[in-house]
DNA sequence: CTGTTAGCGCCTTCAG
DNA sequence: CTGAAGGCGCTAACAG
């Protein structure tokens, strides 16, 4: 029961040329010896026939199915949907199909999507980790059976894969730094989970300016949660109830720096001159809030497309070197951390 | 030159089991007669295996090949990744594979994703057509070619297929009728462009509640152009230029909407007192911005949703009814009309 | 440079 | 109820 319409085949292109499947099957990859005559022939009535390659087929035969798939927490923010547009650019550029799996940030959901990839039609993987996943052996193995991995922006440690990332060190670096710069002292510092490599990065940055700065680091004022808006105005209340309160909450987002910002607002404390906010991502959002939002930009469309490009590559070869790409993040100074 | 991993497979499991390949696929698809027995044994044995079906081996022979794909301008705003996630969230329970290509908002690489479609390797398609786009005569073909299409959101006239909309004329209407109620008099309508369904409906909706409290319909006060914040403030400051100004604009998106409050906010015009806002669309960012944005909420995920049901509906049949799903809307009233 | 043959993993007659 | 055989569209040896 194959599809009932006019699908047109190499078998069709061939015989209306009178000549074999193989010799077209040749000219329409451009390999093999094939005289130029015959290619052009067979150029001109594959187009004229409209003749599209059936993907299916050609996964069966030789493994390359033309799919990779991105696994990733969600799409509704702005920095997840713009690496997607970065990669599903290159993709269609290069005639790969981007298929989508969500993982809704739960590890469970992350385990069970793996473990049930179709990696029978499946070339490669581009990954960007949910929340506290920890699932070495899973991609490990997905791995060593074959299929190249892409980690992007939330990697997992320990797999021998590449891996395109924002500075997250330096960025975090930079926002303290100009915390301090602009008068700060008593800079608090709401993150993710503990476990996340991220997490650490950007703690790191944050520490190690405070450091330099010869600040007193207070574990009071690192808060580990969730990534959202609610976790950024949970933590802020925290904050603020503690005995010694901050003077600027550097926050590992943009969407806790706003949360931050509504648990402020609320309290009635002056974001700027009071507690100053700087967040991370540089979402669109940051510049239409008031006040505006000063942050790290993060160069989401470019990893999109670099990670792409990283896992086409990767395509080409049997064996490939895993290489760490890292993106240089920009600090973008505004309205919040003014006094 | 076939995959050179351990991907296993019917025959596998048949082996194992000592009984034939189309035994195992009998039992495996639950179809045609097969024993209780075989059938228990022969699932047992396949999920030992961790045996997953090659769907590029079943799209070949029965041109099912579990993929649809999604066709629409961005993923980069609320609304697209709301809508997006529900349709993945339907796709996933149902084992298919969600293929993801964007438009760009642009008309001719629409035209362009539409023509080389691998149309052989997907079930159907799931599409939200690109601003001006008149691309009817190609859905058309593609559904006379045997793939199901379910428009959302902004669907295409003249095409007999199935759409799932929120009700664009019904939720204009409550918009202005609530800026209306709100004792604002001359509700100013900034949209998007003319030839767009959508447009066509708001606008309806908008001019019918003007009607309906006997208002004055003015054509200069309807501004046509595109659905980005950008396009908002332009459009804004040509109103603000004309002689008689309006006390309201009503946006067809909360992009633009947010863009009319920049424009307001630059011109130092209080929003609400002086001149109200209200918006479509119900982006988190409404209760975000200051003030918080009225606006009428769509059902996003819902759409997704009840999307691709509607068109995995359509996937089992071979013929069938096309049906027009319409959601209704909710307003919101916030500070943004608030006089 | 080109044609022939076999087979990828699976489903579907057609025989038992 | 089950097995054998053929074929989906395409590529990859193997011969010329």
């Amino acid at each position: 029961m194959r599809r009932p319409f006019n699908t047109i085949t190499i078998r069709d292109v061939a015989q209306s040329l009178n000549i074999s499947i193989s010799t077209v099957s040749r000219a329409l990859r451009d390999t093999y010896d094939v005289s130029q005559t015959t290619r052009q022939k067979v150029l001109e009535k594959a187009s004229e026939l409209n003749y599209k390659p059936n993907y299916s087929a050609i996964g069966l035969v030789q493994g390359k199915t033309h799919n990779i798939s991105i696994i990733l927490p969600l799409v509704t923010n702005y920095y997840f949907s713009t690496v997607i547009t970065g990669i599903q650019q290159v993709a269609y550029n290069r005639d790969y199909n981007v298929i989508l799996y969500l993982t809704n940030d739960s590890q469970e959901k992350e385990l069970q999507i793996i473990q049930n990839l179709p990696l029978g039609c499946l070339d490669g993987l581009l990954v960007s980790t949910s929340f506290r996943s920890n699932a070495f052996g899973h991609y490990q193995k997905i791995i060593k059976e074959g299929s190249p991995v892409v980690f992007f922006d939330r990697s997992v440690d320990g797999v021998h894969t590449s891996r395109v990332l924002q500075d997250d060190f330096n960025g975090a670096y930079q926002a303290t730094e100009h915390l301090i710069a602009s008068g700060y002292t008593k800079i608090a510092h709401i993150t993710g989970p503990k476990e996340m490599i991220i997490t650490q990065k950007r703690l790191a940055g944050y520490r190690q300016a405070l450091r330099r700065y010869k600040l007193p680091l207070n574990d009071k004022w690192v808060i580990h949660s969730g990534f959202s808006q609610e976790c950024g105005e949970q933590d802020t209340l925290h904050l603020l109830e503690g005995g010694s309160k901050p003077d600027a909450i550097f926050a590992i987002n943009d969407r806790k720096a706003i949360g931050a910002m509504v648990a402020l607002k609320k309290k009635n404390i002056r974001i700027g001159t009071q507690i100053g906010v700087a967040g991370f991502t540089n979402d669109p959002i940051s510049g239409i809030i008031s006040p505006t939002l000063t942050t790290v930009a993060e160069p989401a469309f470019e990893i999109g497309k670099i990670s792409c490009e990283l896992l086409l590559k990767h395509l080409q070869k049997k064996y490939f070197e895993p290489e760490e790409i890292i993106l240089p993040g920009k600090l973008y100074i505004r309205e919040s951390t003014m006094r």
